[in-house]
Parts: structure tokens; sequence; C-alpha cells
DNA sequence: CCCACTCGGTTTCGTGAAGCAACTGACGTT
DNA sequence: AACGTCAGTTGCTTCACGAAACCGAGTGGG
């Protein structure tokens, strides 16, 4: 994504996009909660170029979402983990996978399940009301919140 | 976001992406869920390019999104609508959304809330055992379906 | 000892998408 | 007649992306 920075919108969905809103980044995500961890295996499972992986990883560990770790001394390695902030994006990930699955996919149906590890049963996204529990989306209002009109 | 196209990708990620992953395109669906119709509110609203907007609102009619509908006649103006497809996008943005006010509101809080119209609680985003109920991200497993291995 | 290869990048350079400003054109208002 | 609004299009500049070459530390083979 050129420029990446949504200037003078007090909104959290932009706040998020100017950190994985990017060409590249949420598929970077998406990699590393698959369990890639390695500059290479990056590069062949994207088929991305190396400068612009390079330059994504940097900023996801300097946004906090990935954390570089020294897995080898001689010849120096590195891996690239998610942090716990960088899990949590499993839910928006997750949720644009479902909608792909729903409106997208082939006739062999998705190509990648979630399931509990506990129970094995299937997992999905969805809205959740404190009092009602699941929620269809017609059923939702967005209102103004505390930190609307702040200087920020 | 450049090319915009994700090739050798059997990843309904990617092809999600390949939608609405572009620069500006999320930020366009969050103000149409907030009610934003006419081109020229999203144009104030965004600070977007005018050519920009006329492009990605194209590609969001085109992608079955959005829905163009004339609501005035001479002159001949339009509005754009989200369709129902375009309405269950409403998950996967409000969880960015959710994961940005966790992670990088400012002080005051959320600049905005969402609320169950039938009841009035708060809603959230999250993932959902079919068999458990709620299910805590570190408990997740990706797994192949049936999808994976196919010529797409 | 020399050569090839791996991993994890950086550098260089051409292309093309984004951003800005100006223009268009149909209409409405004063 | 002059001005304003809405919904764009056109033209120009800038900057991010993509491809390929290069780099440096180390491993393995002959």
């Amino acid at each position: 994504m050129l420029g990446r920075l949504y200037d003078g919108q007090n909104c959290s969905i932009a706040r998020t996009l100017e950190l994985v809103g990017e060409r590249w980044t949420l598929l970077i995500i998406r990699d590393a909660l698959l369990g890639v961890r390695r500059f290479d295996q990056f590069l062949t499972s994207l088929g991305i170029a190396r400068n612009v992986l390079s330059d994504r990883l940097d900023r996801l560990v300097e946004s906090g979402i990935l954390e570089r770790t020294q897995y080898q001394e001689r010849p120096v390695r590195w891996e690239y983990n998610l942090t716990d902030p960088g899990r949590e994006l499993a839910l928006p990930v997750l949720a644009l996978m479902q909608w792909g699955d729903r409106h997208l996919a082939g006739p062999n149906g998705p190509p990648r399940l979630v399931r509990h590890t506990i129970c094995g049963g299937g997992v999905a996204q969805q809205h959740l009301c404190t009092n009602c529990g699941p929620v269809p989306g017609a059923e939702l209002a967005i209102v103004a919140g505390p930190g609307l009109h702040t200087a920020s």
C-alpha cells in the first residue's frame, strides 16, 4: 500500500491499517500464523520480492507484531515469531478468510479449516453480544465512543 | 496496493485481499458501514484523491460489494450501497477495529463502539467453536481443507 | 585450496500506482 | 449571466513495488 498513512482519521481501523494494511503484510501474518518463521520460507511461500519482505518484516518488528530472535550462531540466523498482539490478529485475518470461503471459494470447498484444538470442533468468527450471545450483522449499530472527539 | 493480485496462492485470505486489500478500500467499506453513500461524502470523510475514489468505487461495484443506484434524475446522481456480501465484511473490519482499540487507542478510549440494536449490549468479535462456544486464540489450529490441493 | 551453495539480507534501477490540481459537463440558484 | 454543486476525467509528478544483481558469513565437496 502506498504512502501507508491515513492522516487525520480518528479511527482504530485506520490506525490498524497503517500497521498491517500495506500490500503483503496481512499475508505475512497469515503465514506466521501457519508456522512460517524464516526469511526464505516467507520468500518462497509468498513469491514476494526480497527487499519488500525485508521492509515489511522490519516494520512488523518495529510495531510489536513480530519478534526477531536469533535461532543459531555461526552463521547468525534469525527468525520472526508472532508476539501476543500479533497472534490476536488471527481474528481479523480469519474473518477475512471466512468471508473469502463463503464468497470466493472454488468448487472443492475452502482450502483451509479452523479447528478447536481442545475438542476438535470447527471454529467460526462471529459478533458476540455481551447479553445475548451471537448476533447477526443486521442487528449491529456503530455509535460514537468516548475517544471520538479528542485531539490526537 | 500495487498490482493488487497475489498469483499462485490457493488461499481465501489472498483472494479476499485482492478485492478489498488495496489502499483505501477497507476504509471505504468502513464509511459505507457508517452510512456514507455519496461520492462527495466519501471524498471529504476520507481525504482521498477523486480519481482513486472513483477507481475503488468502480471496483467494489464490479466485485459485488457495493451497489450503484440512482437516487435522483436531472441531474443524474448516484449513491453506493453495501450489498449483503458487503455488509458481511463488517466482521473482519470490526475485528480490525477491535484490535486497534486494544493496542492503539488514545487515552480517552475507543472512538467508536458497537452495540446490539435489539438489547443495547456491547458487541465484540470472537472465535466461536461449534461445540464449546467462545475460544481463545491460543486454542486454534489451522488445518488443510478440501479445496487445498486443487488446480485453480 | 578452490569452488559451489545456503541463509539473510542490501543495492540498483525501471515501472506503474497514488496524490494533486485543473478541467468537464449537466444541472440548480440568484 | 454568474456562481455553486455533484460526479467524475485528464495530466503530471512522486514514490513504492518488483526483478535481478550483489554481499558476507558460514558449510560441504573434491
